[in-house]
DNA sequence: CGAATGCTTCGGCTACCATCGAAGTATGAA
DNA sequence: TTCATACTTCGATGGTAGCCGAAGCATTCG
């Protein structure tokens, strides 16, 4: 009845903490498989592939066949930046799955959003984008100023490439812990590809924290000063 | 186990379709009696009442005493914030409630979400704002400028009682309809009130439809061109 | 080919929860 | 005070979905 869309599918889908767990883990942005993420969610594999079914079912999740392997992953963007959304919302509210813990202060530093930087690190690099007038905001949307793309193309990173996908170049996605916006899209995804590439970071196995070395994170703040 | 918010009790919440329907009857942005509510949501006026406790209990809606009703309302703007954005989810996936019936372009032109206008209508505002230089995006976040503050003032909205409120004056919410954002928090709402009071606008029964009047659309237009 | 691994499907159990009828509480009106 | 309205709580029921053991496919490896 009535008009307007339907949103309790999705909620259904998030509602079962075994569900919510795989999602949360597949946030790390890695495809995992069906056993990795039974173990995740702390369930048998049996359970576990009937939750997958429906999570595919719902369009949530994707997977890909890879020889004995089923590698499962979120189905694209767009899911990825709706639950970093309910999970801002989730952490207003003092919703955590646990106690904050030791890896709690690395997770808000910086993390892995699906596939792009967020936390601190990500949050500030959008600002200074901003801020030096290489990323232009209007309306939810962002784009590449001039300055921008010529800044990206500096870093290494070839837009062309990025620019013949489908998927939008440049969003930005609600920081949980920051409670500001990040750099997403393609090119938030690439950005954090170049920083792991080049040594500067690396991901934590097991979490989504990821852990800038030294050197790393001198290079990224020269890069992106407060 | 693990790190980071916990979004399954969200999930849960929003997952039962009266649960959900009543938000979304709540997403109008007015006060409901739990019998209202109930008939939103095709249930029993005891079945409601439980309903109401648990989202109650979950910090997504508040309720008001007056008399011998009781009046429900969605917590806070975060609340709506969310449900749109779920929404508009859910509407790029094609759930929908219903077949897209008459009420549906109305919708998508201009309706209430929650407390500010939204739809065509909405986007249109906000991007007039932005590329007047009234208003300034930065990472997720909006302000006013000093000609933004102007601007306001001569529609006739006192900003600054808007300012000693707590909540933001300004805020951007992801519109299901048109995937931009529109303007939403404190001044969000201020507008929508101000062109209700101006008789620019209605709102129509049973439906978050805004209705313009032909006079009230040509002023708005003419305040808010293309 | 057989054995092993990775995952899905089936069957049955259980627990939870949505639902409603009926009774109970609170507020307002007569 | 008595009745009516608005809502909540209690109790019982039924359906659904999560869960796991066991069996069934599929793929790879020796």
């Amino acid at each position: 009845m009535k008009e307007g869309p339907d949103i309790s599918q999705i909620g259904a889908l998030i509602g079962d903490p075994a569900r919510a767990n795989m999602l949360t883990a597949l946030m790390g942005g890695q495809a995992l498989t069906a056993s990795e993420l039974a173990g995740a969610a702390g369930v048998t594999l049996q359970t576990a592939s009937t939750h997958l079914s429906r999570l595919e079912a719902g369009g949530l999740i994707a997977q890909r066949k890879q020889g004995r392997h089923r590698y499962f992953a979120l189905a694209d963007d767009e899911v990825g930046l709706l639950l970093e959304n309910i999970m801002g919302f989730a952490a207003n509210r003092g919703l955590m799955r646990s106690r904050p813990g030791p890896k709690d202060p690395a997770l808000r530093k910086a993390r892995v959003c699906y596939n792009h930087l967020a936390g601190d690190f990500g949050v500030r690099m959008l600002d200074r984008l901003v801020a030096d007038g290489d990323v232009a905001l209007d309306g939810g949307e962002a784009s590449l100023t001039p300055s921008g793309e010529a800044r990206i193309a500096a870093i290494g990173i070839d837009l062309a490439a990025l620019k013949t996908q489908r998927r939008p170049v440049c969003r930005t996605c609600l920081d949980w812990s920051e409670r500001r916006s990040h750099l997403a899209g393609s090119l938030g995804e690439a950005l954090l590809a170049r920083f792991i590439a080049d040594g500067w970071a690396k991901r934590e196995k097991d979490s989504r924290a990821i852990r800038f070395t030294a050197e790393g994170e001198r290079r990224f703040l020269a890069l992106f000063p407060e």
